[in-house]
DNA sequence: TCATACTCTAACGTTAAGGTAAAGGCGCCG
DNA sequence: CGGCGCCTTTACCTTAACGTTAGAGTATGA
């Protein structure tokens, strides 16, 4: 069960993830959030779905370096399987259902193809760097003995 | 040694690193690569290195998701160990030459500590990016069975 | 020597992802 | 009910990283 307790508004929300009000507006312009309801004077309030959604935007387009708009197209495939098993939508025949979830499917182990080429990468990556950090190392005992050894003549 | 052999004008080299010509020349005008030399008539002419130092800036833009202004910064800080070894500013003393290196280090550090941070988190990403197709897997085998014993009725 | 393909500089255009400011409502405390 | 802090929309501004076009020069094979 989802902790339904802790409505904030946008305030709090772009408190705890670290982005500002207006990043928050932005991704609901262009798609990517909504709030769960607003008041009456229409302050927007959201729950705590919206954090985790939240995190995993910025996941995608962090780590993975995608545009908001790929990011979109990506959760909007993940949100149709969601919906699957809420009433909302319960519309669709089981074929229709069973498409979504194949849909869903592809776009997710592309998603796994992605970050296991991307961690192939980064690791090479670490492989390199360590490989620097020792030669570093070693011109610098090199240098350091140079050094002493000028001291010497002092 | 490096080959020293193939030299290439900027219409090549960009088809070998898979960008555009615009993009070579922008980066040259932001300090990241300059051409080896140029012809009389002003064409510019790369060596090989040239090639590899531009597939590292794509790594560290790319897979870091680091601004150019960021990645100048590191490059910067390579070359000027890279340039220990040469007789191009030699007129350095051991103990300037010793900060160089230990500024490098730092960087290299720094960058190699961001490239497992990363690693760790893509990591998770992977797992619950596994999890997920799990699930889906289960919610697809139900549908199929749901859609067979509704076949099974016409 | 001429045609063709490549290159040069300079300058304006574009797009994503917000930043910032203005002018005004809302909610609640004292 | 007055003030204070948060919220609303609208609208213009900014920056990075190039794209695109124009007008002119260069290199080279036929």
């Amino acid at each position: 069960m989802v902790d339904t307790t802790h409505e904030m508004q946008i305030g709090e929300l772009a408190q705890m993830c670290h982005i500002t009000t207006r990043t928050l507006r932005y991704y609901e312009d262009i798609g990517l959030i909504e709030p769960l309801r607003r008041l009456e004077g229409g302050f927007r309030v959201y729950g705590p779905e919206t954090l985790a959604r939240i995190q995993h935007i910025q996941e995608l387009k962090d780590l993975l370096g995608w545009s908001l708009e790929e990011v979109k197209g990506v959760i909007q495939a993940e949100d149709e399987v969601d919906n699957l098993r809420s009433q909302y939508r319960q519309s669709r025949t089981d074929q229709e259902r069973l498409a979504v979830v194949k849909q869903a499917t592809g776009v997710i182990e592309s998603q796994l193809a992605m970050v296991s080429e991307r961690l192939g990468r980064l690791d090479g990556m670490r492989g390199t760097l360590q490989a620097k950090l020792q030669r570093y190392g070693e011109l610098e005992a090199e240098l350091r003995e140079q050094v002493r050894s000028q001291e010497g003549k002092l």
